[in-house]
DNA sequence: TTGAAAGCGCTAACAA
DNA sequence: TTGTTAGCGCTTTCAA
């Protein structure tokens, strides 16, 4: 069968405790028995044996990545990251995507059961206190991305910030008949780029107009950030005729898609008519000429990889919280206000 | 500490052979004991640690998947046929990307000798015959998906079906002056686009025109499936002024978006004034109404699973190739000649 | 049907 | 600095 650490013993003339030495780079070894040792180990093509090393060390040199089934740009940015900088450390990732939220705590109970993993990266998910709790207790190392939980590790994005300047832009162009469309405010991300549009508002003097905003709305399940709630959100914006929205600020590229259809299917033009502005950058936003609000996924995969292996490697410290700034992404969308 | 097999064997008031068999459901147990066992297993919260399971069994319920650094719809529906379908084996999945195709090897180096996986799921990258007699001679499970070689299970899609079916599309639409835009060739999935093209011709008693094929150069390092690619690609077929085509088979959505910015900026119209089908169905394409040729990664995905489960299990068989039919998308991009 | 004990392949404490 | 040995937590054989 595969060759062990006892072949590679016997092969070298040393004792099995002296092997492992040699492996794991012990000083306790002097350099010509490891010498001795790594020749042995060439020669057998000895590589151990992970799970047995896992086993011993209490260490699995894997950590389980629990993200929601992904889909577009964001998800695969962000694992780019994840991947790239875990690879550094020698770790290895546990993929386990997520089709249905309720789902989430399955995999969470797993990880924290089956100990398969050292640490747990949990991406756009929620965390119910009652799982927080238990891994605050076992002190089982985990970091939320993209989520936030008072008691853990969180790295976020500045959706406020980012609603703020995407607001700005157009109100720079001259644009006051700002229209949003929103996703369910239920969702965090989406309640915070409310709060932007109406900050950016308010500092300059405009006036909110209640008419003005579009919660997509849809079935329970979903959020409102897709084409489809998008799109009948524009439909309904461009139903008031009176003092109709110069420019739309919407909380997503994706709805952004579904908005501009509407915009197109009435006859109007973008940005001539129209100014439509998005968040996220996805790769649709690109083709479309979307101006849009851009979140450093990748960096964000890498910094929480830091997190989590300074806590797997037992530094103790409280709760990083950080929140990435967005930065605003210029296309052809957007223009000067025309019609008055 | 946490709980072990000796925890739940002390409370059940047995040995920890029984728990085993309990948590096995080995009908070598009666099924009282089994019902005190589990009883305890209940109390205690047990859960089996995954890697001593591994060590014991020689089976670790993992598998690595090996993948391009993924972009695009195309590994995302991949993934979740695979994720799906392997949850149903109480499998995980161990995610390897590789950012430079020359790494894949490493990790099927990796994968052969730590015997962290069970088997492996190799996507869109070669393996050498080096690497193949490997996986052979140690009969470790190993499948490969839109990739192939003679000795190893191996799924891939009908390229060149596929290419004929769009060609083949534009033909009924009456198009006889029809252009193709490909990519390198040394790509096995170009090569065989350009021979569906072509026979698609041929079958139609339509002249294979040499000019009307642009391959999309690029770095070395690059196949040429990209939108800059396709851009530049098209721009040099619009400067044929005769005989233009009248129509476009473009070997990827990817590069059919360029193709379709290098038309507009000429000024003129899709479908009116040039047809244009793409193939992959990547998610923008619906956004830009093209049409285009689909191919079934979520089944690919499925049956990969199933084939390397059986494997696993140790059912013996000679290597199974499958290729998948694909299927046309019709959208807006094609319409019947106009100019002739 | 059950319990005891011998591995699985490694790490780490201990003694030399 | 080294070899020996006792775990790590499980499965599986062997007796009973």
């Amino acid at each position: 069968m595969a060759v062990t650490i006892y072949d590679v013993a016997k092969k070298a003339g040393v004792g099995i405790g002296t092997v492992s030495r040699a492996i794991n780079n012990s000083p306790k070894i002097s350099s010509q028995t490891k010498a001795k040792v790594d020749h042995a180990i060439r020669e057998l093509k000895y590589q151990p044996h992970a799970l047995a090393q896992g086993l011993a060390r209490k260490r699995t040199n894997m950590v389980a990545i629990i993200v929601p089934v992904f889909t577009g740009y964001f998800y695969l940015e962000l694992l780019r990251g994840i991947q790239q900088e875990i690879s550094k450390y020698q770790y290895d990732l546990l993929l386990f995507s997520v089709d249905q939220t309720e789902k989430t705590e399955l995999f969470l109970k797993r990880t924290l059961q089956e100990r398969k993993v050292d640490g747990v990266l949990l991406i756009s998910l929620a965390i119910s206190d009652n799982y927080v709790k238990k891994f605050v207790n076992t002190q089982f190392p985990i970091v939320l991305i993209d989520s936030d939980h008072r008691e853990l590790d969180s790295l976020t994005v500045e959706n406020e910030q980012g609603a703020y300047l995407a607001t700005k832009h157009l109100i720079n162009l001259g644009h006051t008949r700002i229209g949003i469309i929103d996703a369910q405010l239920k969702s965090i991300p989406a309640k915070m780029r409310l709060e932007g549009y109406q900050k950016a508002l308010r500092d300059h003097k405009i006036q909110y107009n209640r008419r003005y905003l579009v919660i997509s709305d849809s079935d329970i399940e979903k959020d409102g950030f897709n084409r489809e709630a998008g799109y009948a959100a524009m439909k309904q914006l461009l139903q008031i005729d009176e003092d109709r929205p110069t420019a739309v600020f919407v909380a997503s590229d994706i709805q952004a898609a579904g908005a501009i259809k509407a915009i197109k299917e009435c006859g109007l033009n973008i940005p001539e008519d129209i100014s439509v502005i998005g968040f996220d950058d996805i790769e649709l936003a690109q083709y479309m000429g979307l101006s849009t609000v851009r979140q450093p996924m990748y960096e964000m995969g890498k910094l929480a990889v830091q997190i989590l292996m300074k806590k797997i490697a037992g530094e103790e410290s409280k709760p990083v919280k950080k929140r990435f700034e967005t930065r605003l992404v210029i296309r052809d969308s957007c223009d000067y206000v025309r019609t008055v």
